[in-house]
DNA sequence: ATTATTTGCCGTAATTTTACGACATAGTTT
DNA sequence: AAACTATGTCGTAAAATTACGGCAAATAAT
């Protein structure tokens, strides 16, 4: 086949909906939560409180880092994760904007 | 294989996540768009808008129909499409109260 | 030094997504 | 009726996602 047309839409579009395709499966949202609340924790802990195993833990990891929205700091034979609270705030205001606009039209369609 | 573990996830996850899905290709957020601003148009409107054929805008349709988020209204020949403004709006609700509960934590963390 | 812990990397397999063409069908026009 | 338009449905193929197990490497503990 010819394959991932996902370019040929502006910029703000594709950035969203690469965003979006992070946050798209709920063991990456539970992740999230969890860094939010812990503040640092190593891939171990997590994957304790995810029911997946310790490799699809790390491959949503290698999901969520792609995007630069955690941060990893390697302390000996462990690795410390964190939010990375501003591309995170940054991509939240950018999404939450244009969901917003979607939805401002208020009146109801005709359908 | 095994697959799909995302039912042992909390319903909310669960749930944002399929609304974040639905969101994470750039042809449905165009869609989604165009939908909000044109209030009605039919299938073939939208494909002249998107830089994909007919089969496969009918295809992205369906996804955001299977979440309910766009309603069709049969017309003769022709569909109508527009946004399901209630639904949509209850999605953007609950799914941006749990990005700002994860982006609540103003301090940066530790790495 | 040996063992245990933590993580990285590789391969594999099922499933899902993305993308399209071909054909069918149901109205609409002429 | 014949031609056109709009959409639905089916099949197919490439690519991406999801999910693991196995093994290696590096650090930490005994």
């Amino acid at each position: 086949m010819t394959y991932s047309k996902t370019s040929l839409f502006e910029k703000e579009l594709q950035e969203s909906a690469g965003f979006f395709k992070s946050l798209a499966h709920p063991a990456r949202l539970a992740i999230l939560k969890y860094l939010a609340n812990t503040k640092v924790c190593m891939t171990g802990d997590i994957t304790e409180v995810i029911p997946l195993s310790r490799t699809t833990v790390g491959q949503h990891l290698t999901e969520l880092k792609k995007l630069n929205l955690i941060k990893g700091e390697i302390k000996g034979s462990k690795v410390n994760y964190c939010l990375n609270n501003k591309v995170f705030g940054d991509f939240v205001q950018n999404s939450v904007r244009l969901l917003e606009e979607i939805n401002s039209q208020k009146e109801e369609g005709i359908c």
